[in-house]
DNA sequence: AGATACTAAATTGTTGACAATTCATCGTCA
DNA sequence: TGACGATGAATTGTCAACAATTTAGTATCT
């Protein structure tokens, strides 16, 4: 798509950060992979300077994890993690929804809409994984309505650290996050009536309902490839 | 106090933070404060590249702000920031108090009144810069009770964010912090009876008292020197 | 005096070479 | 075959020199 010139502006660190938090958004970096310097200063086109930079900030977002002398993984939450994630999300998420649904002007809501129409345009031309971008992303969007920017930055991360969590322990039959029931534009009508009850409402059970599409019995640490693939170890 | 010696183990730039974060606690770091490389690398006897991540890593938690060519300053809220940042820890707050109320075992508890023995001895002994940072740890040990890791982290960079506030917008003639009512001792109390609704009363009050001791009227940005003082200028 | 332009010092940013560590491959031996 | 160990390649960490930018100081002119 969107090649890389040679000869363009150098590419930040915060560039980077926010392609790599893309990639996460889309599924497309799964958890577990390796980053290595090189080939993150081959693709992007900097120095390694730059992308050191990048690994220190996602490491401190919780989205790599950085060991000494071992360099950059995709960060991959345990279970326990993950619940601390969503209860986060439950807790912060509904504030800055009371928030957002104060605030939120004609402008905001027709926007919002302009969201959905994107969301479900995304899930009939089956574009996974830009569908999956914009279901995250439609939860920071009703966010930022709130105009609190610490805990929309913070909101940004648990979303982020959610789209690992869903990778590691989604149910890859079902739908991949449970919104088809298309709670999403509920939620905007709801905020559009300003009723601040209905709309936590709403929240809490789309949550719990991503929640309960979680399974967290597998393996925690290091798959065990013979299980993966059904194979009967070698004696 | 502790001073420095040459051949110790290097420093890492945690522990950079860490003692840049505990200045700001104790108010020993006022907002506009520059920090330069140079003399941290001194300070501290690390590199460059140390202090370097350093600050990019406290950039992020917006306890220094890092501008292009220009440096590290120690941040400087503006009253837009303050609010949010306060409006912030009451949600985040309350949600880690019912949870830690919850949680929190004898044990727990018994180690919260050691803090607030501590907290009275420094007030005691007129350690004031101790007594600040102490105040502000106690928010923090609550929290902790309360097992969610990331909200903790979230407050623990609200709380920094409150110090520097308080130093830029607090009124110095008042105690530093409301606190001399002694609200700390009677969360305490709240907790070991598992009463959710009167501890998060008591934070939501707390919370208001420090935020009514708070002025915004002064210049937001660059210091006047000549108001500050009193100085007329030479025409 | 005040404003402007220029020079020098200080500070930050970047790059590349080198050191340290880890990882992979291979060989040896029981 | 499997375990152990050593060698070499690859990757990460560190440092110092150099480049770019900002800041402070000085001189000059109106």
């Amino acid at each position: 798509m969107t090649r890389q010139k040679p000869k363009e502006a150098a590419l930040t660190e915060e560039d980077i950060c926010q392609r790599v938090r893309d990639s996460v958004l889309e599924q497309r970096l799964a958890p577990g992979t390796k980053l290595t310097e090189e080939s993150l200063c081959g693709v992007f086109g900097v120095g390694r300077t730059t992308v050191r930079r990048a690994f220190l900030l996602l490491s401190r977002d919780n989205i790599v994890e950085l060991q000494k002398n071992k360099g950059a993984v995709i960060a991959s939450p345990s279970p326990d993690e993950a619940q601390q994630v969503f209860e986060a999300r439950h807790t912060v998420e509904a504030a800055l929804l009371a928030r957002a649904s104060e605030a939120a002007d004609t402008n905001d809501i027709q926007n919002l809409r302009g969201h959905l129409a994107q969301e479900k345009d995304a899930l009939a031309k089956a574009d996974i994984a830009r569908w999956i971008r914009l279901t995250g992303e439609f939860h920071l969007h009703v966010a930022k309505l709130a105009g609190n920017t610490p805990m929309y930055h913070f909101l940004e991360q648990l979303v982020f650290r959610s789209s690992l969590i869903i990778t590691l322990y989604g149910r890859h039959g079902q739908p991949v996050q449970s919104c088809t029931g298309d709670e999403h534009t509920r939620l905007v009508d709801t905020l559009e009536r300003r009723d601040i009850v209905a709309a936590q409402e709403i929240l809490t059970h789309h949550l719990n309902d991503i929640e309960a599409t979680l399974r967290f019995e597998r393996a925690a640490g290091g798959d065990d490839l013979h299980q993966i693939f059904g194979m009967a170890r070698a004696s």
